[in-house]
DNA sequence: GGCATGTTATAACACTTGTTATTTTACTTG
DNA sequence: CAAGTAAAATAACAAGTGTTATAACATGCC
């Protein structure tokens, strides 16, 4: 009937998405994606309407890369939100252009940053009841604290401005975390 | 002796300096400066060797700006930091476009944010200083905290996800000096 | 007033971008 | 095996970028 489908819709999404993790969205073009996916400019207009519904598509990767990368991270923290801010500060280390896709560039039609803190399994919900479970009395105000210090020391990592080992940023979160409770009760 | 320059250097930099306050850094390209400032792109290249220099022009410009913006930002905070605090998310909500060029953007030949915050008037030396007169036992690691909550506030505000106005602010930069000073002595 | 000289305008080059028209290729079906 | 058809390659278009070569221009000096 017809000639056989050699390059997919996964085999050029895999490849755009790579290109962003490793040299930034920004780098993510026509040319650049077929030339490292091995072909012309022309399958991927085939399986995309235009590079928009691609760069739709690897934001959505992305997203559901923070969820995994965030579900396999280790709990070290006791406290509520800092397994979070933990996972968060280093997905912001490890997974720069990520991180700034997701979190720091503006952009219409994307998430907030909440929705994507949230995720599927309700992510800051379970904290934010986690808070209260211990008697804290407005966990949702505490979340918002240490949310603005999570997200600060994130960016921070972006522009080299901070540059802690993941045991002092432990340590950081959870007597940041002692802190804001105790002007909080 | 010869035709009188009618496009002068400060016109461009004007140009492209208020283009990058409302349009964003990446819009100041050679012919989009030139139609603002009515002319063609020739007078740039005659006054700046090429666009790198017109651009690191900018930057330092914005730079000053930044300074300007906090020596006259009112002082409402009792609290060391949250002066400088309040100027800075201010400055993030009120010049988006230039808090991320100077604050957000990594880039090579960038000033540290320390740099650029402590500035020619020793801002943060200043701010360490009162808190150490206050009776603060490791103020160097109080800035720290709190500049990464301010900067966690002023991130948010680009991307829509930090709008608390200024009364709002003051009292959160103020409570959070409070939790950090009461784990940290 | 003519003229040399510095400034500006025009136009073009080389490159990159998204996108599309056309051609080639290869595979499945009859 | 031949034919038709879907996929991929080639090539081009239009727009945008920095930069530069060339031409027009105005201005102060002799």
């Amino acid at each position: 009937m017809a000639r056989k489908e050699t390059i997919t819709v996964q085999m050029i999404l895999d490849t755009a998405f790579a290109m962003t993790r490793e040299d930034g969205f920004a780098q993510v073009t026509a040319r650049k994606v077929a030339a490292r996916a091995g072909c012309s400019t022309q399958p991927i207009f085939h399986v995309y309407k235009n590079m928009d519904e691609l760069w739709d598509a690897v934001y959505e990767r992305a997203a559901g890369f923070f969820q995994d990368y965030y579900r396999v991270y280790p709990r070290l923290g006791k406290a509520p939100f800092v397994n979070l801010g933990m996972a968060y500060i280093a997905f912001a280390r490890e997974e720069k252009h990520l991180f700034e896709l997701l979190f720091v560039t503006a952009g219409p039609g994307r998430r907030s940053m909440y929705e994507l803190l949230n995720g599927a399994a309700g992510n800051v919900v379970r904290e934010i009841n986690q808070a209260r479970a211990a008697g804290c009395t407005d966990p949702s105000d505490l979340f918002m604290k240490m949310w603005i210090f999570i997200h600060g020391a994130a960016c921070m990592t972006l522009t080299g401005d901070y540059d802690l080992s993941e045991v002092q940023t432990l340590d950081l979160l959870e007597k940041s975390y002692q802190a804001f409770v105790s002007v909080n009760q």
